[in-house]
DNA sequence: GATGAATGAGAATTCATTCAT
DNA sequence: TATGAATGAATTCTCATTCAT
């Protein structure tokens, strides 16, 4: 409750944060948040219950926590796709290659959080406009934008921007069903999915 | 443990069980498996806590229970697929507004199991095989014939057919998440999702 | 509740009773009184679970009924002990090898009911009313006589009235322990009983 | 889970577990193991429910535990039973009034456990094992060699051993069965034992 | 800060008993 | 009488959270 003015105080502190968040998602990960006890997960970070609950409130924050981590490593992200520059094929490509790999490094916290994430209104807000509002309201204007240009063809941009975030995010959960296929030709698929979105199923 | 076979208490007995399953379903629905209690379920069905144990050995079974059925509507409706006539165009947006009205139809069974079935790997794995694996069977031959037949791009039919179906998946997922446009806007998808994955966003 | 007067009505009353209790004992001696279930003492006497509660009025109560048929059993087979004629040895190993007999004949009642005999109060005081005092208030006074008569040693009738009985009550709950030599040579203990009793260990 | 290695640690960790057997043993005793419930023994225990379960794994495990503290009881006292010396008479009744007064320190956590032990298949063999078993190995060789001495009769040894250590055993249950002469008279009961054993009820 | 024993609210499940058919 | 579905009280056990050391 103090605040760590003093900065090594603080990185010890975030340091300790971190080190019970790796485990909380490691756990939550493998059994899920309510099939995770608190005890599990001190023994992973190797500490004492009681410690969580110095740099933790409950045991939903422990979720939260996982989640503004991923926030953070979405925005630290962001940056790369500023770089519109040349070839809308190109960029698109790139940029799916990026967001891909974004999804597979966060991917032990995505699965730690997503079900409950479903299951639990107020948790689903919360992600929703951190997570998913700001992504789109980057996107959509962006769609909107390249069809002014005739770069694209005048769809409806709402609804495009969720049919193509939806691939991904459906990959990402069949990936959580167990599928070998998306888990071992990850890396594939940024490509597939360009040529897929671009150009279609159909021959010319 | 008695088989039912006097078909009037068989009935008797299938219609307490729906009951309860929709009783279940609701629940889960709103606040997850964990979150609901066997006396929230019970009443939602209007009985008693004890009455749900002779229909159901265990709170799991609950779900096993919801998931069934949500296989049985898709195999009821699977003959539809069947009808591949004519233009494949026209099939792919008719096959595509088929599976998304079958979602719409189960998407408060499917919301009421998917956080559990993503974080509990028994459950995860009798839906895999139960509804993942027996659609993809049906689609990955489907597109090899289509690639013989020249009719689409010699894309990699594994994948392919993961991302197509990711989008349908991953739809579903947002709209879970609470995207208000997913929900709302949800019959107008199978239209976009037909011009987007056979011609692509470029123009010509 | 309506008095069985008809005597034919009375019979099939009694017949379903016993078989009722036939189950019962079996079920408890397997089981214990709260291991078992009316819902199996019910599918042994091949009858609904309902209809045990038209014979008796709880669970408890069939603890007393098996009860009261190893008194009535006791009570039928007294009467053997009348014949104390001639040689006291004699009679002494007579009665005892009636009294093994007895035992083992309701070994499985008396499995049935001893343990809940021994934790709960009520029936204690019930049996111990019911079966063991009537059984000293017989053997104590007999064991003046003898002693008056110069037959017998003049210890303590009271104690030793205790002891001995307690030899065969012993060497019941010690078969009830699970004691194979008690179970497969039981008949040849009287024998032993009679000349360790009447003479003791030691030589001459 | 921890093993507790620091000694202070292992003393109250000790203290405690003893503390909760004692109010198990003492409501076990009044109300049998299935009368009691583990809210009546926290209570007597002067403890929270939940307590209980960081000692004790299940409420089966405090049964065993109670055993386990009789199996040490006589454990200790064996020694005892060692010094054979100078004439058996005397020593015959001194191992009874050893045996007697040990069964009577240990009176209620034998009337705790016995009900169980008699209807639980499980816990009977774990007694007959650990108890019963050893008590019958150290006394048949013992009747072997005295008959070989030629100090007492060629009975069958197996079952002289039962029908004696029955004689204490069912006296214990007579005991338990509520007979206030056996609570009363206890102390007298050895000697009584020790005449009629050795030399018998007849007179000369 | 760190610990981990203690707490006690809460939940799933069982089963004796009832009662409409 | 007989049935067996329905009831709901009661119980064990779990585990997030607290707090004295």
């Amino acid at each position: 409750m103090i605040e760590k003015q003093d900065p090594v105080q603080k990185q010890l502190f975030d340091a300790r944060r971190h080190q019970i968040l790796d485990a909380a998602t490691a756990i939550f990960a493998a059994k899920g948040f309510h099939g995770a006890t608190i005890r599990q997960i001190a023994q992973q970070a190797g500490i004492a219950d009681g410690t969580i609950y110095i740099y933790f409130k409950t045991k939903t924050d422990l979720l939260l926590g996982i989640l503004d981590r991923i926030n953070e490593s979405e925005r630290r992200a962001e940056d790369l796709s500023e770089g519109i520059s040349g070839n809308f094929d190109d960029f698109f490509v790139a940029y799916l290659r990026h967001r891909m790999k974004l999804l597979d490094a966060n991917f032990q916290a995505l699965r730690a959080i997503l079900p409950d994430i479903l299951s639990n209104p107020e948790l689903r807000d919360h992600y929703y406009r951190q997570v998913i509002e700001p992504s789109f309201a980057l996107v959509e204007p962006m769609f909107r934008r390249l069809i002014e240009q005739g770069i694209i063809k005048p769809l409806d941009p709402v609804l495009t921007t969720r049919a193509l975030s939806s691939m991904a995010l459906g990959l990402l959960v069949l990936r959580m069903l167990g599928d070998n296929e998306a888990e071992v030709q990850w890396d594939r698929l940024p490509d597939l999915m360009g040529e897929l979105l671009l150009h279609g199923l159909k021959k010319d």
